[in-house]
DNA sequence: TGCAAAATTAATGTCAGACAATTAAAGTTT
DNA sequence: AAACTTTAATTGTCTGACATTAATTTTGCA
C-alpha cells in the first residue's frame, strides 16, 4: 500500500508524495480536480514554482493531467493500459540495457511468461488474433526484409499470441517483457536459415493456438526458446572471436 | 525504440522528452553528468524554471538523480530493479483500481504468471528461498493475525517462490502482478476455514518446490487459484446479497 | 429579443532575478 | 601536516511579473 519512499528532504518531492498517496488511497478520485496551483502553494506554504515541480513529477507518472484556461487545472488521470504499457516498456528497456542483463536471462523470462499465456490463448483466441498472427507470419516470410523489420513482425506475432488470452492484465504485463527484449534481439543478425527456423516454429505455434491445443503451443514456445538461445550463443560466440582476432 | 509520444506543446515536456531520448539511445550514459540547469536553459533557450520542471519529470521516472553542491548536478541514473519495481507496483495498482479490473481477471493473470515461474523455481531454488517460504507459512498460521497481516505474509510467500527462479527479470515482472493484487485481496475477509485451506495449499507448493517437483508445484498453484477464485466469488456474492437486502 | 462580438476572469505556462543551502575544493593558519 | 576558513559552483526555493488559453459574462447591435 505504501508508495515510493521518497524520504529526501525536497519540498517538491514531499508534496508530490503527499498528493500521490491521496490518489492511491482513493482520497482523490478519477477526474477530480486538484486545487489550483495558487491554492496548493497556500496549503503547503510553499511557492507556486515548488508546487509546479511537484505536479510535473506526477504528470510524468501519468497520475494527473493539466488543462489551461478558466476552468482548467490539474485533474486526477485515469491511467490507461496504453499509457502504463508505454511507461513500463521504457523502464524495462532501460533496466535491461543498464544492468547488463544477459540475453539468456531476459529470453528465459520472456518465454516463461509467454508459455503462461499459451493455455489461455488456446482456449479463448478469437479469429482476429489468428489473423494477426498470420499477418505477422507473412511479414516475416517476406524476402528483403530488414532485421529490424523482422524483429518488429516478431513482436507483433507474440503480442497477438498474448492478446489471445483475452486478459488485459496479462497483455499489459507481457508487453513490457516482449518489447523490452527488442533492443537485445536487434543485436542479432538473422541469417536466412535462422529466419526460416523461427518462422517454422511460429507456424507451429499459430497452428496449435488455432487448433486450441495448449500443449502443442507451449511445446512450440519451448522449442522456439531453445533455438533462439542457441542462435544467440552462436552469434555472440562468433562476435567475441572476431574481437579476439582483432587484437 | 520510441518513448512516450508527448506531442503536447509544453516546453518542459519537450525538453524532458529530448533528454529522455538521449538516455534511451545511449547518447547519455549511466552516471554521466548533464549540463547544469543554467547551461541547459541557455542551450534550450528557456528559463531555468522550465528546465527544472523538465528535470523533475525525469527524476520522477528515476531516469536522473540530482545532487547539490559545487560538483553537483543532474546525473543519469542506473535504474535499479528495486526502483523499477516500486514504480511498476504503483502503476499496476492504480491500473487495477481505476479500470475496474475484476478480481477474476487479475487473479487469473497472477497465477498464470506464477505457474510460469514454478519449473524454474523448482530447478533452482536455494535453501534461503525455502526458508523464506517456511517463514511466510509460519506467519500465516499464526492465530490472531489480521487480514492485512495474512495478505502481507501471502505476498512474502509468493515472492519467495518467484525469487526461487533466480531470474531478476522474472522477479521484477512478477512483483507488479503479485503486489498489485493486494488491494483486491484485502477486500476479502478470510475466515479461519479459508485460511487453513490456503495454508494447506501453500504447504503443498513449498514441499513441491523443495522436492524440485515442477509438476506438483504447478498443480498446487492451479488448485490455489481455483480455491481463491471460489472464495472471492462467495465473498462477493454474499456482499451483493447484503446490499440487495439493505435496499 | 436574440445573437455575435468583446471584455472579463481564472487558470496554467513561462520568464527574470534574487537569495538560501549545500558541497567540494582551494587557500590559510597554526 | 592538520585543522580551519574562504570561495565557487550548483541545486532548491521564493517573488512577482507577464503570456497564453479557454470558459463565462457582458455589451452592442440588428
Amino acid at each position: 500500500m505504501n508508495s515510493t519512499p521518497e524520504t529526501v528532504s525536497d519540498l517538491s518531492s514531499h508534496i508530490a508524495a503527499n498528493i500521490r498517496d491521496a490518489i492511491i488511497k482513493g482520497v482523490l478520485i478519477v477526474d477530480e480536480r486538484l486545487p489550483s496551483e495558487a491554492e496548493l502553494s497556500a496549503q503547503f506554504n510553499v511557492s507556486r514554482a515548488t508546487v509546479r515541480e511537484a505536479l510535473k513529477r506526477l504528470a510524468a507518472q501519468s497520475l494527473i493531467r493539466t488543462q489551461r484556461g478558466a476552468t482548467g487545472g490539474a485533474f486526477v488521470n485515469r491511467i490507461s493500459f496504453e499509457a502504463a504499457q508505454a511507461q513500463q516498456i521504457t523502464t524495462s528497456t532501460l533496466l535491461l540495457s543498464m544492468n547488463d542483463v544477459s540475453f539468456e536471462t531476459a529470453c528465459e523470462a520472456r518465454f516463461a511468461l509467454e508459455r503462461a499465456c499459451a493455455p489461455l490463448s488456446a482456449a479463448r483466441r478469437q479469429d482476429h488474433h489468428l489473423d494477426a498472427m498470420q499477418n505477422a507470419l507473412a511479414a516475416q516470410s517476406a524476402p528483403d526484409l530488414s532485421d529490424a523489420g523482422f524483429c518488429a513482425a516478431d513482436v507483433a506475432f507474440h503480442r497477438a499470441l498474448v492478446d489471445g488470452a483475452c486478459n488485459p492484465v496479462l497483455s499489459y504485463q507481457l508487453a513490457g517483457a516482449v518489447e523490452a527484449m527488442q533492443p537485445l534481439m536487434n543485436m542479432i543478425t538473422f541469417t536466412a536459415w535462422s529466419r526460416d527456423a523461427i518462422v517454422a516454429r511460429h507456424r507451429d505455434i499459430a497452428a496449435a493456438i488455432a487448433a486450441r491445443d495448449a500443449g502443442a503451443a507451449a511445446q512450440g514456445l519451448s522449442l522456439l526458446e531453445e533455438e533462439t538461445q542457441a542462435l544467440a550463443r552462436t552469434v555472440f560466440a562468433r562476435r567475441s572471436k572476431q574481437i579476439d582476432a582483432a587484437r
